[in-house]
DNA sequence: AAGACGAAAGTGGTTGA
DNA sequence: TCAACAACTTTCGTCTT
């Protein structure tokens, strides 16, 4: 719906050949987000300190500095934005293809600008920090996807993408709560084809559990499965465990483990 | 034949000494 | 840093529909 109209940052980075120094003035200014904090006084620190240093010892030196400052800048700057030119194409790749909406796009971007400007993505592989944005991005806005969901669209493997986002949290102190199963009822409910009455019904059941103190420690995909799961049973509308299970990306297991839990604590009847 | 059930052993991540 | 631990998976045999 809202997806058609993807391209605004986008075809600028996009045609990027390695020989062209000077387009790369034009990339930086379409960035209206602004810099943070961090960046920007940690460059102004330097400076200071670098025109203190040369006013003492004279005019000659003091240009000379001062257009190796220039040097460095522009070389850092140089790097920094051949960074976000590359990642942020992958995240508007990523990010379409996984299918999220532009707010969520938005932040994961704010997100990785955050992280280059802090040098978070040093030893990193790119393509990890991008997917991490995406996948912390996707819980900032309630709207969690699993690492799996996320792997799928991604160069790198589940274990990298997790790795990357715990750091990416550690370091940019984000404050992120555990993901609330409900957040993935509607989707998982959504791919299976059930009807809005289940899935309402299994976001109660769910919530039930929160307030009981079923949930924490538990994977949140594999209650909102299992809830969903019951629910479809009492609806009438009944699903598999595999079929759940497969959605979740969970077990089948699992599943039975979480329903029976559920059905057991909350004194649900299963129509026979 | 397919779904549901559950036991048993294995995996990866968190926690606490 | 290492070992214990809980959640989750894998695998597999057995009921139930």
């Amino acid at each position: 719906m809202l997806d058609e109209e993807i391209m605004d940052l986008g075809p600028e980075w996009r045609a990027f050949e390695p020989g062209q120094r000077e387009k790369r003035s034009r990339v930086g200014a379409p960035e209206t987000v602004m810099l943070h904090d961090k960046g920007l006084s940690t460059d102004i620190d330097w400076r200071n300190r670098d025109i203190h240093g040369n006013d003492i010892s004279g005019t000659t030196r003091a240009k000379m500095y001062r257009l190796r400052m220039w040097q460095r800048r522009m070389r850092i700057s140089d790097a920094i934005d051949r960074n976000l030119a590359f990642a942020l194409s992958e995240l508007d790749r990523m990010g379409s293809q996984i299918g999220l909406p532009r707010n969520i796009r938005e932040i994961a971007a704010l997100l990785y600008r955050k992280a280059v400007i802090n040098r978070l993505v040093r030893g990193r592989s790119i393509e990890g920090m991008v997917s991490a944005c995406l996948y912390a991005a996707c819980r900032i806005a309630n709207a969690p996807r699993t690492l799996d969901e996320i792997e799928d669209f991604s160069k790198v493997d589940k274990k990298e993408i997790g790795r990357s986002y715990r750091y990416l949290v550690r370091e940019l102190n984000l404050k992120l709560r555990p993901t609330n199963p409900v957040d993935y009822v509607v989707r998982f409910g959504d791919q299976l084809g059930v009807t809005e009455k289940t899935k309402r019904r299994a976001m109660r059941i769910v919530n039930q559990a929160i307030k009981m103190g079923l949930t924490s420690g538990k994977g949140p995909t594999g209650i909102a499965a299992a809830a969903i799961y019951i629910a479809s049973l009492l609806e009438g509308e009944k699903m598999t465990q595999r079929e759940v299970a497969e959605v979740a990306r969970v077990t089948e297991v699992t599943v039975r483990n979480r329903y029976k839990e559920l059905v057991d604590k909350l004194n649900i009847r299963i129509p026979t």
